[in-house]
DNA sequence: TAGATTGTTAATCGATTAACAATC
DNA sequence: TAGATTGTTAATCGATTAACAATC
């Protein structure tokens, strides 16, 4: 077996560039889709709401994928960012917490259709244990690590109330998850080597409203010095 | 009236600095219900996850409410970021789009305890005119204008599917709204001046996968070469 | 006063952007 | 070849961090 060297592996791309990668695949499908098989990064960088120097800037990190005077092809492009990022397999997903942001979760198309599959939802009430979910059975969190083993599970979702998401984490930790998006409103604390991102509905809102704010004060101030 | 000078409004605020705030308004009130009435800067850090020395850099944006020596007052300092955030007040908020997503944002008790009231559920579907959700009526989505400007709405999220997002938004736009949170997998186009932060589920999750991706691919590597 | 901790400075790091040489 | 567009360079901008003087 010949030992490879550390060029196969991916290279280090910066954390604003992956962040951008699935806004650039989004916007590569809808063309895909539109049946347009090409596209210039001005073209791309339209659709997917950024600068076209930024867009190839990151596409550089991936290598060199279009083609000068011309552009991208857009299968091409979009398998090679797909594949960047992992999603040309599927990744199988447990949710924890079937509240209402669970059934959300749950239901949500967009997983499966792009490369993660819903394998399990647990919930700690044993009242759920009956239902089926988005044609997945609820199961006890105790089946957890199980659950985890028998899918061979890298990604969890907490979507429980902020009390118990540390306990789901540690849980999932214990589990071998390694990788976790947390929808519960807490911080959690976590081993190193364990990947947490977090969505937080209401820190959103007050980013939002902030600029409000600050869009009323400028107005109101503008209107009182012009009186 | 005397004119009042630039200093009298915020000064510059950074962006990361603003995304950041909600976590300590979050940290501080977790702090209070654990009675706590004094913290050291390096205490709130660790309660909202970021390092100390962040956290003084963004506090002093917005002015001195520490002490030297001491630390700060946990509601003293709770007051002064909600005040600059703008959630001392009350924001009205509409949610267009009432499938499993906005059912989940709609009973988000996280919303009215941190400054924010929904006070009007718009869907286009007319089956849907009859529901109760969260204790708001459904109303038909051709209501927005009016509902808009009868509670003088600021801020509006949009939770339908993608194809109808961009049509809600210009709605929102002419109804006066200009701050909106779009959870519709889609990139708005709105004109200057108006405010647009999205949040996208599937793309929280790509990001994570090429991390997962990258942890596999380096240790499956390192097996490989230390074999 | 001595100890503690803030608020600020300055260095470093990473991200963005415009411009353009390379090249289809 | 002439026109178009990529991939890359280098300058700029903004964010992070460690260190410490100010000060309670």
């Amino acid at each position: 077996m010949t030992a490879r060297t550390s060029n196969d592996t991916a290279r280090d791309i910066p954390e604003a560039t992956v962040a951008r990668l699935p806004i650039y695949l989004r916007a590569l499908i809808t063309l895909a889709e539109d049946s347009i098989e090409t596209c210039s990064s001005e073209e791309l960088a339209t659709a997917a709401g950024v600068n076209s120097a930024k867009l190839r800037k990151d596409l550089s990190y991936l290598g060199s994928y279009g083609t000068r005077g011309v552009g991208y092809d857009v299968e091409y492009l979009r398998y090679q960012i797909a594949r960047e990022i992992g999603v040309t397999q599927d990744w199988p997903v447990v949710i924890v917490g079937i509240g209402n942001l669970g059934h959300a979760l749950a239901n949500y198309s967009g997983f499966r259709s792009r490369g993660f599959r819903v394998v399990a939802l647990l919930d700690a009430d044993p009242d759920r244990h009956d239902e089926v979910v988005a044609g997945v059975d609820v199961r006890p969190f105790d089946e957890l690590e199980e659950i985890a083993a028998e899918h061979g599970v890298a990604i969890g979702v907490i979507a429980t109330p902020a009390l118990a998401a540390q306990d789901v984490a540690d849980r999932m930790v214990t589990a071998g998850i390694a990788s976790i998006l947390n929808f519960a409103p807490t911080v959690l604390s976590v081993p190193d080597g364990v990947d947490v991102r977090k969505v937080d509905l209401s820190i959103e809102l007050q980013i939002l409203a902030f600029h409000v704010q600050r869009k009323t004060a400028a107005s109101a101030l503008a209107q009182e010095n012009s009186a």
